[in-house]
DNA sequence: ACTTGCTATATTGTCGACAACTTGGTGTTA
DNA sequence: TAACACCAAGTTGTCGACAATATAGCAAGT
């Protein structure tokens, strides 16, 4: 769904997002007759907009119930981020096998634009640029599941913890030398490497995120 | 979802069935109006069970256009296997580390139960056997993502694969022996090995469906 | 006071009808 | 003949109303 179309595409969108940054507390019920009168659309476009958001785990049906969003604990983003580690390794992996070489030149050059933002003295690592580090990788892997499931489900998730447990972005630090590193090895067409690299990557993230935490 | 409860439960899992084996066949479209005079339900009814269809990647949605079953595919299979090798490889792991004693010892009976089989002379090695002991070890890695991504995603599309391309079940000859080396590992408690051997196994098991397509 | 059963209310599940859109076909024009 | 615009038929998207189910509160009995 690159672009929306339907009226239930752009309200599961928006209340994806009012869920992802805080504005539908996490725990919190959805009533479908509300959300229709705010959202100023039918019960039908709403509940299909929370069945998507159900196969997006971000919210949890219960049968002539309802739906609430999910709860957010410690435990439940480290089971996001074992997925992660285990699902963007194998995107490593097959990234190495499967970019072309311009796609991986193009990674480079994003690399390049991330050091001369390092570099100027603050150590300023935009998340989005990070996001976007991850995505070329992902999408390098040209694996259908492995995309869809990162992208539609496994991302918003991350990022509705990040934003409602106060996260500022990945750590700044060591996470460009990780990123050179993976890059390295998907430039030597080195699968092995770059899916240890990677899950290593994402094994420190947690471990800092946790560390955080506590 | 262990009962369905709703007309829509229902009418999603006779649906999923119809399609994984394939009395409704892959690639063709599913037209709502047609389908909810054939299960004698409303067109909502039909819509639901379709949009989780297309949650599951078992159908393709285009919006003001409709659904189609997905087109079986030696690359989708590959695929499929890919994000198999790497999902339940995390899951091996984890069991390792999660899985209580007791669960253990019933897995190690199970194994048993199908060495039993195994050694009655012919090589008789059940599909359903082999399903239940990943199933087993996936559940004993206690992480909700990985369970539902492998249970109510990849494994019906797997069956799709199985049964549409007329494969008789999973190899007979070494897999008693990897799952018994896979047991042992967790019963050591040794997570990476665990990993490596159920990563194998899968791998094994792809070639090995490679092979007799081609 | 505590439990039990009922009732009232509110919410979700399902339905049939209408609106919006896609698509294939037809006719017109260069 | 090829290209284009338009129309018609059929499909999907959306809506409001009704049916079925869960839940909270109250009443009655022990």
């Amino acid at each position: 769904m690159n672009q929306p179309i339907t009226a239930a595409d752009k309200t599961f969108i928006a209340l994806r997002d009012d869920i992802v940054e805080g504005r539908i507390e996490a725990g919190s019920k959805l009533s479908e007759t509300e959300l229709s009168t705010k959202f100023a659309v039918s019960r039908a476009v709403i509940r299909e907009a929370i069945n998507r958001l159900e196969s997006c785990h971000i919210v949890e049906r219960k049968a002539n119930v309802g739906a609430r969003v999910v709860a957010l604990s410690p435990q439940g983003l480290i089971e996001l981020y074992q997925v992660r580690e285990s699902l963007e390794g194998m995107a490593a992996r097959l990234a190495a096998k499967n970019m072309t070489d311009e796609e991986i030149a193009d990674l480079g050059a994003l690399l390049q634009s991330h050091f001369d933002e390092v570099k100027g003295g603050e150590s300023y690592y935009q998340e989005a640029g990070d996001v976007d580090f991850h995505y070329r990788i992902i999408l390098g892997s040209k694996n259908k599941h492995l995309i869809s499931m990162l992208f539609d489900g496994i991302y918003h998730l991350v990022r509705m913890y990040r934003v409602q447990l106060g996260m500022a972005g990945p750590r700044v630090t060591t996470a460009y030398d990780e990123h050179k590193h993976i890059v390295q090895a998907i430039l030597n067409r080195d699968a092995e490497l770059a899916e240890m690299l990677m899950r290593r990557h994402i094994l420190y993230s947690k471990n800092s995120i946790e560390h955080k935490l506590s």
